[in-house]
DNA sequence: GACGTTACCTAGCACCTAGTAGGTAGTAGC
DNA sequence: GCTACTACCTACTAGGTGCTAGGTAACGTC
């Protein structure tokens, strides 16, 4: 009674295709359960693999995370440009300059409208925002530049607004997260879209 | 040779003594790495003690998070409390009525100064606000609870200062939880005190 | 000095963790 | 149809997970 040693029922998919459903699989799970509470199990299960399967395409849990990141940015950022109407925006935060024509107050807009639509997305981004404060998390360097450039980014803007764009990008960011994560919290009662045109009507007003 | 089956070396100490270290113990390693990434051989080895010993005074890891949430309540409601110059308020969220006198502004900026003070419990919350999004997570329920209240005695005191006083409440909520994100990911380019200020000196603008 | 209480221990269970070594089979190019 | 490639597998390691059962010794009370 021997049992035959490779018996295949899973599909075998193209390894781009694979790849785009394990960041896909990865996100919603780190949204649940942070990256400490990430197992490659899991993710492996979601997708109809096995441990060392995933293994295969991303080497190590770090590697996931960083792969989704990227990947998130990726698609982020090609959104972004969309809804601005913009054509080749590389990304609001990786590329140098910004394209004549944006102007501060209609990009957050933007932002905030396009977050309230991926509420999943959002919610991955707030997890790991804080659980990269600690210096050990393999994404700290990577969420500390994108502050830092989101940042810059805003208060390169708001030279046209006001006398202190550095104080207004960061109340701006400091908004947007927080009504945020009220947001996630309460859903139904709470539209993000609403609250943010509300804050921003203050945070804009002429200073 | 026969190992002496039980040789004591730690200190044994008074149950509300140890209950108390351990609290600080776990909020410290909560906000290294969230409650997912806590275990509990971590906590009892800071303390001094074995795995079970820990068990002994909190039950389980779940009984643990919520001993050390209760904990940082009772402790924050006393400090608040002699900050603003009050006898014995209970707790701003946990008892009823606020005493009167006490306005809005002087009491964000209360806490404000209080959290720039122990930035490591700040990063306590931060870390469980955003994991305790998902509704599988044991302090859910808390932090919900935690929100909905701090929201209701914001807008009771915002009464006074805006005719839509729960619109100023969520604002005010938000700007604090972003910019204290802000505050921790960079410390030392980033002074929490003034940064409210500057904020509230916008939210608080005559509307 | 005996007695009950309690702070804490050892031993072990059933299970999960990320990661490795090496093999198997589906696929694409010739 | 052969070959090279690669997507994915089985089997395994070494260690960590929360938690339980049952015991031991330090303590306060009488």
């Amino acid at each position: 009674m021997t049992v035959p040693a490779y018996r295949r029922e899973r599909a075998r998919l193209p390894a781009a295709q694979r790849r785009r459903q394990i960041m896909e699989a990865t996100a919603e799970l780190i949204a649940e359960r942070g990256f400490w509470g990430l197992s490659m199990q899991d993710v492996a299960d979601r997708c109809g693999l096995t441990v060392p399967g995933l293994l295969h395409h991303v080497g190590s849990k770090d590697g996931l995370l960083v792969a989704v990141l990227e990947h998130r940015d990726a698609e982020d950022a090609r959104s972004l440009a969309a809804q601005l109407g913009i054509g080749d925006l590389t990304a609001p935060w990786a590329g140098g300059a910004l394209p004549p024509g944006v102007d501060l107050r209609r990009m957050c807009a933007a932002l905030v409208r396009r977050n309230a639509g991926q509420p999943e997305i959002v919610r991955l981004f707030a997890v790991l925002e804080a659980e990269s404060l600690a210096p050990s998390h393999p994404a700290h360097d990577y969420f500390a530049a994108r502050q830092e450039h989101t940042l810059a980014v805003f208060a390169a803007l708001a030279k046209d607004v006001t006398a202190e764009p550095h104080a207004l990008a960061r109340q701006l960011m400091a908004m947007m997260d927080g009504l945020q994560i009220q947001w996630l919290r309460s859903p139904q009662t709470n539209d993000l879209v609403q609250a943010w045109e509300d804050a921003a009507e203050l945070l804009f007003a002429d200073r």
